[in-house]
DNA sequence: ACCGCCGGGTGCC
DNA sequence: ACCGCCGGGTGCC
């Protein structure tokens, strides 16, 4: 059975190379010092990227002086924050004292300042601080300093503390036990053994193990008072069904309840950290929301269009509107599958809510304090997604103005915009807005009724705009919805529960101090505390969670066949003499040790090969010369970028060689290799000034990027070839063969028949239409509008309908369903397994009522053959650990010469 | 007395 | 700060 389920998704993000931090701010700081997720038992240690694991130097008793200049207050035991202040016009040196809240409680005494300055500066060590005792003091009070960094930094911090006169004591004060979370027992025998601090940040778990302890981070969390359940309101169109019912109690109970947020207690009228031991009068509050954590498929988006219908305002659901007008307006010239951010497609769409009396006074119970909007935050690849199913569930005689911010003529009013019940936009449109001013950005002057962070994993990365965007963002309840809490490491969930507002976590600093460090070291009671804050906000459930002793969703099998296929004499002939002519090429590369110069040349041969697996005439617009010859180095470099976009352009599923998925937004290098726009940035970023291909490590600069827009945003239907007479393939005749079998055993049942290469499914329709098939179509050329009558007229049951649907591999998001079918037909296999699945989980999902069978076509003695082994050993590679080493540069490179050789058969 | 000592003023960096 | 430190006032016993 295939591999879904898992909580830690699949592959890592892998980051190549070092970050480098040149700014001042802590949040940096401790990005940069944090260990790096969880360093798996082999510690081998050659890796540079792997050093960022820090350890505690020692600590060293100080003092905090102007206390009488400052309002910050702390409690013996609590913890502060030491920040340098260059700036100060007494002392360069200066080293401010803040308190958790961030309230100045004094200054570090200017002698150790001194010494700290340095080290601080040159982040040669993060300096933490505890105030063990004294803290009601009037002028000055101790502080008790912890110093962590990379081992290789320990002496330089020990030389610059002992020429200011400074020494470090052994780590581990009793007054620290709060920082390694010990507690009370630690303290207690006052005459009792020391123990010394765990001084490597190592933690020797093997990677089942760690996995097994993250897994019990979601255990138990489907009891207790997780499974009341609720109606939906009125409004919702859809019934829920009992899992769907428990999350909409959970989140209607999370949106109206008064509890105090996780680690604050009580105490004779204060209200106590117990991690930081931080201290306030007002009761703090909790957030008002939480992670929606189900697996994918479970309903997280039905869901939620519940829960805003159902808690529409002060816990009462969304009033009956007499009032007709089209709920949403959907774009009609273009679809959203568009990823082109840069240059977004205008939509059309209507402004509403003008006049009417009886509106306008409804609208005024709504204003900045108490406002109406929920923002709902998405990848574009599920926007179209959200739009249908607000469609699909909300009921006809209720209204709901849903206001699609996207697109270059979105209304920028904040007035309009916080006049709509739901704003649906992008992340990178939001981050675009942001960009240009962060103080004119429309969705950042309005304060939200609530803020929906759909696949809400995306903003992990705390240095990314985007995050920056989404992190400043204004709202009264806040929502994550995601399949994918944690990725890689707990680093990933800083993003998430800072933008939670769950304090003291939204600064870096604390979370760090009280959670990341002591789950990373294998702290005791650390992975505890990770679990009793995950617990407290987050509601997840698998596919194989019970609701009352039931599975939550009982799907039907799903059964992959590979059916092999025998090419003819005559296209055998023509195969192997482009195989011939291709391996002859790519020996060449090889001797002279050009391969990954030639990369594009070699996507290009395996791409004629897989074409020609599929139909002779698919290739025909794929030039075979070879970039050689008496050109010029820059006309072949221009032939190779050329030859790239060529392929990228055939619809053929490449894949990044950083993040080892697909290509979303592919860039073209000026070395002719192609990865994710986001993660050659990334690349570039941290590598800067001079950042390197990671495929051939010749020189990489922004400004020589070359965007390249797959072939679903291109116009497939201009592409069609009328001047070639249709001839039949091997594919397509066992395609055929099946299809015509099986309308023999049930007319009814459906397929979809899934193709890479639009021209290829171009090309069945022709044979389809012969035998009398009705079918449909979908590809990321069709505008919205489009594919919505697609869906709708392939998933009805009406007698008459289409039986087959023609699909493009990457056609659609995560949300296309597609339930009527129960076959699949894999016309041509991809790189990249996942794409595949996902592909299946169309219509493999909830809803499908019969079982699935998957026929994967392979050419005998082939390309395609070659790519199924390679596709088991990534199965093997995702399933294996979740937090594989990050593979160097130069491993990234022998890994891609290794596929070519094996799919060349070399 | 280019000292010691006294006692008032004063106080982060 | 019930300290230290500074700098002005002062000066045998």
């Amino acid at each position: 059975m295939s591999w879904r389920g898992s909580v830690w998704g699949c592959l890592p993000n892998f980051y190549t190379g070092e970050r480098n931090y040149s700014h001042n701010s802590p949040s940096e700081f401790y990005s940069s010092l944090g260990s790096e997720g969880f360093s798996i038992g082999d510690t081998s240690g050659t890796d540079e990227e792997d050093t960022d694991s820090a350890i505690l130097y020692g600590t060293l008793r100080g003092s905090i002086v102007g206390l009488r200049y400052y309002t910050g207050v702390v409690n013996n035991n609590e913890m502060v924050a030491l920040q340098r202040e260059p700036n100060n016009p007494y002392d360069k040196n200066a080293v401010k004292v803040n308190n958790v809240n961030g309230d100045q409680v004094g200054h570090i005494k200017k002698e150790l300042a001194a010494a700290l300055a340095g080290i601080m500066d040159n982040k040669l060590a993060v300096v933490e601080g505890v105030v063990p005792y004294g803290a009601k003091n009037v002028f000055t009070m101790p502080v008790q300093m912890s110093f962590w960094g990379r081992e290789e930094n320990k002496e330089a911090v020990l030389d610059q503390l002992k020429m200011h006169g400074f020494k470090l004591a052994p780590p581990l004060k009793v007054e620290l036990a709060t920082e390694y979370g010990f507690g009370s027992k630690w303290i207690s025998g006052k005459n009792g053994p020391t123990y010394s601090a765990p001084v490597h940040a190592a933690v020797h778990l093997t990677a089942e193990q760690l996995k097994s302890e993250f897994d019990k981070l979601f255990e138990d969390l489907k009891e207790d008072d997780k499974t009341c359940e609720m109606e939906g309101a009125e409004a919702v169109g859809t019934l829920l069904l009992p899992h769907q019912k428990q999350a909409l109690a959970w989140m209607v109970s999370r949106e109206n309840s008064n509890d105090l947020p996780p680690f604050w207690e009580e105490r004779n009228n204060f209200y106590y950290n117990i991690l930081t031991n931080f201290a306030v009068k007002e009761r703090p509050k909790n957030v008002l929301g939480g992670i929606l954590a189900d697996d994918m498929g479970l309903g997280k988006t039905l869901t939620t269009i519940a829960l805003i219908l159902t808690n529409f305002q002060d816990g009462k659901p969304l009033p009956v509107e007499k009032i007709t007008t089209t709920s949403c307006v959907i774009p009609e010239d273009k679809g959203f599958g568009s990823v082109l951010v840069a240059s977004p497609t205008p939509l059309k769409r209507k402004t509403k809510r003008k006049g009417t009396a009886s509106i306008q006074s409804a609208e005024k119970k709504y204003s900045e304090d108490n406002p109406r909007t929920t923002l709902i935050i998405c990848p574009l690849s599920v926007l179209s997604n959200w739009i249908d199913q607000f469609e699909q569930h909300t009921s006809q005689d209720f209204h709901l103005n849903v206001y699609i911010y996207y697109g270059s003529d979105r209304n920028k009013d904040p007035a309009i915009l916080s006049d709509q019940d739901v704003v649906l936009t992008t992340y990178n449109i939001l981050a675009t807005d942001y960009g240009v001013s962060k103080y004119d950005s429309p969705l950042h002057k309005i304060k939200w009724l609530r803020i929906v962070l759909d696949e809400g994993h995306t903003i992990r990365n705390p240095n990314a705009q985007q995050t920056k965007a989404v992190l400043s963002l204004e709202a009264h309840r806040r929502w994550v919805l995601t399949g994918t809490p944690i990725q890689n490491s707990v680093k990933d969930l800083w993003s998430l529960i800072s933008f939670l507002k769950l304090k003291p976590f939204t600064d870096r600093e604390w979370w760090h101090r009280t959670i990341q460090r002591p789950v990373t070291m294998g702290t005791p009671g650390g992975l505890r505390r990770l679990q009793s804050l995950i617990k407290s906000i987050t509601l997840r459930r698998t596919k194989t969670s019970k609701v009352k002793g039931k599975p939550i969703l009982e799907l039907p099998e799903r059964k992959v066949l590979i059916q092999h296929v025998t090419l003819t004499e005559e296209e055998r002939q023509v195969y192997q003499s482009v195989k011939k002519e291709g391996k002859a090429a790519i020996n060449r590369f090889f001797s002279e040790g050009t391969v990954l110069a030639h990369y594009a040349d070699i996507l290009g041969v395996l791409l004629r090969l897989r074409q020609l697996c599929c139909h002779p005439h698919l290739c025909t617009n794929t030039s075979s010369s070879f970039s050689a010859g008496n050109n010029t180095p820059e006309e072949l470099r221009q032939m190779l970028v050329t030859k790239m976009k060529l392929v990228l352009s055939s619809g053929s599923d490449e894949e990044c060689a950083v993040c080892l998925e697909s290509l979303t937004l592919p860039v073209i290098t000026h070395c002719a290799h192609v990865f994710c726009k986001p993660c050659i940035y990334e690349v570039i970023r941290s590598e800067q000034p001079n950042a390197s291909c990671p495929l051939c490590r010749n020189e990489l600069r922004v400004e020589h990027l070359v965007e390249c827009p797959l072939e679903e945003e291109l116009d497939s239907s201009n592409g069609k070839k009328d001047d070639q007479e249709w001839i039949s393939s091997s594919k397509i005749n066992a395609l055929m063969h099946a299809l015509i079998e099986l309308r023999k055993e049930n007319p009814t049942t459906k397929c979809l028949v899934v193709s890479q290469f639009t021209t290829f499914l171009s090309l069945i329709e022709n044979p389809l239409k012969k035998s009398g098939f009705a079918f449909t179509r979908l590809d990321g050329s069709m505008a919205q509008k489009k594919r919505v009558e697609a869906i709708q007229c392939f998933q009805s049951s009406q007698a008459g309908s289409p039986t087959i649907m023609l699909l493009s591999l990457k056609a659609g998001g995560v949300g296309l369903n597609l339930t009527a079918a129960s076959r699949v037909f894999l016309m041509d296999p991809a790189w990249n397994p996942a794409a595949e699945d996902q592909c299946f989980d169309r219509c493999h999902r909830l809803g499908q009522k019969y079982n699935v069978i998957i026929t994967k076509f392979i050419v005998k003695d082939s390309v395609e053959e070659n790519m199924l082994k390679i596709q088991n050993k990534k199965r093997e590679l995702a399933a294996g650990a979740f937090a594989t080493k990050k593979p160097s540069a130069s491993e990234i490179k022998q890994t891609k010469i290794n596929e070519i050789k094996a799919l060349i058969d070399l």
